[in-house]
This record gives structure tokens, sequence and C-alpha cells, in this order.
DNA sequence: GTGGTCTAGACCACC
DNA sequence: GTGGTCTAGACCACA
């Protein structure tokens, strides 16, 4: 597994879980793979991805249940979408908007510049 | 002034340079303030003031005339043009069409959340 | 059943037997339901009930007669009051001590919380 | 520096800033010790000491300034009063209730006990 | 100097 | 087996 480095390993794990979350690779109330067995898979030390995991705990999208594993929330997706959509909302909508005005561009630029990176 | 914690301050000081150049605050070969007294006005370490500087230098936006102070480049709009449009395509792009898959949004929805932003 | 994850799920289950023989629930050298039983009704891992069985059994408020089950010991509901005592004074009371003198509360203003609580 | 084992280490920490904040030991926005002068004064390795001033700093009560230190927040102490209060409510107060109950106690009893724990 | 992150490895309580 | 905590030590960006 590769991790860029302009952004800490834990939280690419965290998004890695919350973008899985969403495209419903794990169900709600569904088991997550262990600290270990994460930390293995992505050959990374089991302490970064515990606060991954925590961090994620801490804002009740995943769950511990005590010596079994770490669950998906319930209510999950619902939180994930409300939280990556603040985000963009309030980070990056700004940002663009400050961005297109300087540079002169206009949405349509971004469509196809979008459709260059895709295509 | 206030700066988030997001991002290192120097950059941030950084950024305030170039839209202050981008909305001609400051003409080309104008001196800007000296290191002192941008940190003073800002109530920022000299240090930090002084990597900014050092930053822009390098990309040859701002020159150093020694002993007398820093002067926006000739060509400084043009560069800093460039070098927003090289993060905007190498950064911002990217991430926006990640986002709006995973949100489901389309550039329509942008449009919308600009607006209600500016409005 | 839900369990509170700041204590650890035998003590918890340890403290539904204790208060059930308080609230005589099971009467001095009735039976006690068994292992499996209580595991299956309150949806836990067979061997978490047996710690908090043994942890009981160690104090000697229930006791086990082989191949038939566990038993509230005869002298079971002075041995809760005691231990509970004990917990109380050692723990409760420098706790509250130490609280009520940051937050500035008078025992009255706990009496008032009390009523509140129930009321 | 003794601590306590029922307690995480890094809680007891955040506890002994709390308990300073509300003694005035350090006034609003004013300086406390960095990580590592904690981490040696009180026998503690860094990252223990870390993780206190992170999850104060969560919850608002102490702020960071990159690479200067770590600030006691303007409203800190309103901050501390209301979160002890609350846990003191929703934790202690229903446990003190019905340990009371139990055990046949009255108010009066109490204020004996702490009387004699202090004396 | 400051905090921030990561690794490696250990020990523990708990399920 | 699970998570939770702690230590030791390292490296980095930043002020």
């Amino acid at each position: 597994m590769e991790f860029h480095s302009q952004q800490a390993i834990f939280l690419q794990i965290a998004n890695l879980l919350t973008d899985g979350i969403l495209e419903k690779k794990w169900a709600a109330e569904e088991r997550i793979p262990s600290v270990r067995e994460m930390a293995t898979s992505i050959e990374v030390n089991p302490n970064t991805v515990m606060r991954a995991y925590t961090f994620l705990q801490d804002q009740e999208i995943i769950l511990n249940k005590r010596g079994i594993g770490f669950f998906v929330a319930t209510d999950a997706t619902v939180r994930v979408i409300e939280l990556k959509r603040q985000e963009f909302i309030t980070q990056e909508i700004p940002r663009l908007a400050r961005t297109l005005k300087l540079l002169n561009l206009s949405l349509e630029d971004v469509r196809k510049l979008i459709n260059q990176t895709e295509g």
C-alpha cells in the first residue's frame, strides 16, 4: 500500500475506511478488519492503524465492542456523507471559488480539466 | 492577523502576498513591506516571514535587492498565475473530481454552492 | 442487554448479580441462572459470565455446587453490603470530596441533584 | 510523580491540568509547560504527555500555537467546570444515589465519612 | 526550541 | 484472539 507524504498516514487510513463505507465495501454494523490485520495488510505499524480507528471512533463512524473488534456504526454512511459534505462546503468550495476568480476560469473549464485528468 | 493551523503559516503569508500581487495591491517592481515590518504588522516571528519571502523568491515572484528590500518581480503576475494554475490542476482538480464522485454531486451543484457562499 | 464500555463487562455482570441479591431478586441459598443461561439472555460470551461468577465466588458471595449450578451464599447479603461499603469509603468518598471542592458544591447541592435525578 | 494504575496515565495528566486551571495555577491564555518539559518533570514519556494535551485540545480547553506551545483557552475555566459538572451529574450522582439506597446511608453519614477522610 | 508523526516492541485486561 | 496503553527512540516541518 502506497501513501503520499502530504497527509498523515493515519488520516489516509481513515479516508480509506470512510471511502470504503461510502462504496459499501463494509456495510453498516459489519466488522472491519482488526487493528493487527489491517496493519499487516497495508504494511503499517499497528499504532498508526489504531490512531486512525480511534479518530473515526471519536466521530462515531465506527465503534468498538470490547474484545471483539471495531464495527461500522449503524448510521455511518449518513455521518460520513455529512462530514465530507461539510468539509467540501467549508473548505473546498471557498478555495475553488477564489481560484476560479483569480485564474479567470469558468466551471466549463473545470469540466474539461476533470475530463482530461480522468481520460 | 489570524492564521488557521491546517497549513504552515509561512505558506499562508506567501498566499497573502501572491493574492495581493494578483489584486494589484503591489504593482510590478514595487517594494513590498520589509521582513520586520511585515512581521510586526501580522504578529509573527520574523523568521517565518523570511521563510515566506524566500519561498517566493525561489519562484522568482519577488526578488531581493541587498540592503534595500524585496520587490515584486517584473513578470510576477504571470508567474503567480502559472504557479496557481499548476497547483490547481495537479491538486485541486483531482480532489474535486474524487469528492464529486463520492458525494454524487454535479458541477451544477457546485455552481449553486459557490453562489450560496458568495451571496 | 446494553453495557457501557467504561467498565469491564464482567464487572458490570457482577454488579447485576450483587444488586439483584440486595434487592432480594435471588434469596440466600437460591440457585442463580447457569453460566450458559445468563450468557444467552444477556448476549455475552460465556467466558465473560464465567469470569463474573468466579469473581463473586472468590468473595464467597456465590458458591458453586459441581454439576448443579451456582447458589447465593447464606450470608451473601452481609458480604455484599460489606464489599460495597468498602468500595464506597475507599473510592467513592475521596472522589466525591475532591469534586465537591473543585466545583464548589455543598452536600445540600448534592441532595438537590439526587432529587432531580430521581424526580 | 505518582500515578495510580486504575486510570490511564494520560487521563491523570489531563486531570492534573484541568485541576490546575480551576485552581488558577495557569491563567487563561497563559502558556502551559511544553510537552517535553512536562514529560521530564513528571517522569513520563513525551508521547504520553502529548496524548493528554491532544485530548484537552480536542475539547478546546487548551490550544496550540504552531511552533510556540500550548496555551490555556480563553474560556477554559468555564469549559472545564461545565465538563466536570456534566461528568458529576451523569456519572457520580446516579452511582451515589444508588449506593446510598443500597447501603441505607444518609447524606449526614456521607458528611461524617468525608470529614473522617480529610481529618 | 516547538509540536507531529511513525516505528518497534512490550505488557496488560478482557472476550 | 481483541483493543488499550506506555516506552524508547527516531525523523520531520515549522517558528
